[in-house]
DNA sequence: GACATTTGGGAAACCGGTGTCATTTAATCG
DNA sequence: CGATTAAATGACACCGGTTTCCCAAATGTC
């Protein structure tokens, strides 16, 4: 008579609730004490709709009651597939990927799913072969890009290769197929544009992003043709093509202020950008907004200290990160690949523009 | 006969090299083509010394030529253990987050080990609850704790009675049995003092930190005290209890700026009060540095955006990330759990103090 | 009432590694 | 040179889940 089901005779009777102290749950003892195989408590794991109504809720109370939750780690091994999400980045900008990572969470948290970090040199030959790694070793659930990462197509494609799912967080809709995260900043720019404009300025000063970033297109061109359809064309001198650095933002006005007739507004495509201009501006003596206006793009923690508070543009971005862990791990958005979130960043005035003076 | 060592009859010789193309390799491909047992091929992996060096080599030539890597779900399954490091923060600086979590991945890359990032809140009830979870669940091999978090001695102690290995990054020796980074930030401070008193201020305003940071006694207390080893006491209404907070800047800022005599000086306890008190003092139309000098603490990127350029206090937050990730990994380091590593940070000057004038 | 069909549930193999212990091989010794 | 001992290796169970396949009971059909 082997002891299959039946306590081991030596021990003392283990009908019930008589697990090792120290030690957590697993499925067997689930299976052993709710009295059903170990299958059927995977079945009511896996929501699997083959169980009856009394079974399930027999076995789901038991886990309850004992605090038991399925291994992720054995989960994944015959799942072949984790449970872990990765963060790929390769961005200097630190509240951006904090505040990712923070909404990511915020959906995650619960879910039996984890957030794994991987940042990445963006310039390195090796990218796509590291990245490919760590989504093969830990046999990812999917991954998050951020820009400007999530603009290189070849990893996109390279990832699409290995089968990983992934969202991209980006300022256009890069592909058709691909589910992704954009965020609109041409209509945002433009609203900056009409802000301006409606001010009264008229010279006004453009500083742009890197020219290898989708989102410094998508900046400038928004402002600039929203300026257009309000008959404001800018000359090729009142536009300087920054590095979404302070530096750069720092040499753009001083490029722009130098000239004659001095701008009287100048828009940053970033808020870095906007505290070198503010920089540039201190330089000169010149008062903000008093003399020139000065508008950015972000809302990071910088606009509001400076001083005076900058003006600018508020993304989303926690949310943004919210969405995209959703479509990772939600099972119905697979199929419908094409799934695409669209979100409009909005301007947020503060005290660094007012009405050109004289 | 039973085909267990030769290749099923039907299909062709595997005796090298066929693996299934889209399949990774596992330990019992490698066993099979090297002609050694799986248990041997795991000796190598776990750098066991009983593995003659012939065999080892070949095996190991064998992993590298394949690329295989050893599945870590698998793995960790076995060893009841994850390879996966959390990083568990409640904490409003975006940068020094990402600071720590790029310096832990410095290290980590190429290790094998993940990070798994979890920020909570600090103030909920089941903050310790859930950092147990989290623990428990993914079986972490080690965590780090950031401030304030690893200030909190009943999270300590929790992790502590789940034998989950941690490090503590903070600005004091909390206790001596656990490992700990510290930041001697009680230096750090006494030489902002001696700064500023070798400048000839006199009159000086201190914006300290909330009182339930230890960091904040830390750095209060060191600049205090270096101020008195140089004579000069500070009365009452010169210390501000601030809440690292840019709003709280500005109140401790306008209470010492509305004093008479108006203290010449002002250090803010980190970068964010110091830009608070900036908008103070440009709101009152003072001039900084001629008629008020400013110093912050903690050198975040905004110190070099603010105008003029905030003198402040370096840490070396990456290295500390560095180092808590090495004391995670090293397993050389589980007996002597006392290791602790101590850094201090640096005053960095720039334009935001000069003498006092008149 | 005999037979086909569904449905809930279980036994055993498996995912890719590691632990234990027995067994083979090599080295040492009298 | 055989016996003894140490070093290297292998067989097998196991970690905690899932998948495959199969069985028994319940239900439907004529």
């Amino acid at each position: 008579m082997t002891a299959r089901k039946k306590p081991s005779p030596g021990k003392p009777g283990r009908d019930r609730h008589d697990l090792p102290p120290g030690a957590r749950a697993t499925i067997n003892d689930i299976a052993r004490i709710a009295g059903v195989s170990k299958k059927t408590v995977s079945r009511v794991i896996n929501q699997s709709p083959l169980v009856r109504e009394d079974t399930r809720e027999k076995v789901l109370a038991l886990m309850q009651e004992v605090g038991y939750v399925p291994d992720p780690q054995a989960r994944g091994l015959a799942f072949r597939r984790s449970f872990l999400i990765g963060l790929v980045y390769d961005n200097p900008n630190a509240q951006y990927i904090v505040n990712i990572q923070n909404g990511a969470l915020d959906t995650l948290r619960g879910s039996g799913f984890e957030l794994v970090v991987h940042p990445c040199d963006g310039k390195s030959d090796e990218l796509i072969e590291g990245v490919r790694a760590f989504v093969q070793q830990q046999k990812l659930h999917g991954v998050i890009l951020l820009p400007p990462l999530s603009e290189n197509q070849a990893l996109a494609d390279a990832l699409l290769a290995i089968e990983c799912r992934y969202v991209r967080i980006a300022s256009v809709q890069l592909d058709e197929a691909s589910p992704m995260i954009v965020s609109n900043d041409r209509a945002a720019t433009a609203e900056v544009a009409d802000y301006l404009e409606s001010l009264g300025h008229r010279e006004i000063g453009l500083i742009g992003g890197p020219s290898n970033y989708r989102s410094a297109h998508e900046r400038s061109a928004g402002f600039l043709d929203a300026l257009a359809r309000r008959g404001i064309v800018l000359p090729p001198d009142r536009i300087f093509e920054g590095g979404y650095t302070f530096e750069s933002g720092v040499a753009g006005a001083e490029h722009l202020l130098a000239q004659t007739p001095r701008p009287t507004a100048i828009f940053a495509c970033n808020d870095e950008m906007a505290a070198g201009a503010y920089k540039a501006a201190f330089r000169r003596g010149l008062r903000i907004p008093e003399q020139i206006s000065i508008v950015g793009y972000d809302d990071s923690p910088l606009a509001s200290r400076l001083w005076p508070p900058l003006t600018t543009v508020r993304l989303a971005i926690r949310d943004m990160g919210r969405n995209a862990a959703a479509m990772l791990i939600d099972e119905r958005r697979t199929q419908d690949q094409s799934a695409t979130s669209i979100v409009t960043p909005h301007l947020v005035t503060r005290d660094s523009c007012q009405p050109p003076s004289g």
